[in-house]
DNA sequence: CATTTTCGTTCGCCTTCCTAAATATAGTGA
DNA sequence: TCACTATATTTAGGAAGGCGAACGAAAATG
């Protein structure tokens, strides 16, 4: 267990982790950087990714939260500018959240520090490389049976907090 | 050049951000299931990576949180019994976070949910794949400038945690 | 010794995320 | 119209991570 300096397997795994590091810190100093927290600019993406407006309810179903939870959410998001709310026309009761130029702004800049690096490094590998490397990417996510999510062209590594509370 | 709906340069994005993905809900599901924290059990990763103990203030710089967020997070892991404190018999100023046997179980139990599903996938693996498998993994790494770290052959996704306070 | 430094803890306080319960408002159906 | 349902917000509260300042104890230094 202890012989061998190190095998591939644990190679490929430290591998990995260095990606989730990076991915981590990048994803601090983004929050800190756009003012924004981790679970505010998720929401502002799924506002991106709905066409630039949803409804609370949405945002809660979408991110498995409680509505009031949202309304803190977007309460902030909205004193920030990033996106107002507006009563929909159709039925009263609903509340679309809109998203703001500066809430577009927000979540199209935010990505770009880490995904910039990775697509002009990928971008300019030989194209044998670029197939290789994506086979082997898609291999890892079904090996972590990471099957789930539509998955927009985005890197977020968005939560992590308590979802529960592990006292 | 519009065509294709996607490049290779975004899929290779999706496919990293489903792995993203899976440690995040994994990471989710570890800490409660263990009754941890990501930041607790990051703690007990450090201790064990740290021969089963370690000062406050060994672990406070490590982690890079100030000591008495530390004194925090080990007051909730000695009440779980997964640690105990010793005052240091060379200094007694200094206590030695000292690592129980069920911290061990825990952090050793803990990454296995989803290390498991990857290393049994990893090493069923042809030898070229894996070689092919582990150069790419470094490839991206290296590329996302994931180079901090000592890494320990371990997944963690750690923390995210409101690092500052963006209002 | 006396003073200063170091270490860990305690205290008070902040922010984030999250929830349940209580409203208020707006549709729906009988 | 009356009752029921759906939507969002408010209220009140819990848990976690984090911080600086103040403290007590134990070295180091002088």
């Amino acid at each position: 267990m202890n012989d061998r300096p190190r095998n591939r397997t644990d190679e490929s795994l430290i591998a990995l982790r260095r990606i989730l590091r990076a991915t981590e810190l990048y994803s601090r100093d983004l929050a800190q950087a756009s003012g924004l927290t981790p679970a505010q600019l998720r929401v502002l993406q799924l506002l991106a990714t709905s066409g630039g407006s949803a409804t609370p309810k949405e945002l809660a179903q979408t991110m498995g939260v409680a509505q009031a939870t949202v309304t803190a959410l977007v309460d902030k998001i909205v004193s920030r500018g990033m996106a107002t709310r507006m009563r929909s026309e159709a039925d009263r009761r609903q509340t679309n959240v809109v998203l703001e130029p500066a809430g577009r702004e927000a979540v199209k800049a935010a990505p770009d520090a880490l995904q910039q690096r990775y697509v002009r490094a990928f971008e300019q590998l030989k194209d044998w490389e670029q197939a290789q490397l994506l086979a082997s990417l898609e291999r890892v996510a079904a090996m972590l049976n990471a099957d789930d999510m539509d998955a927009a062209p985005v890197l977020t590594t968005g939560d992590i907090k308590g979802v529960g509370r592990p006292s």
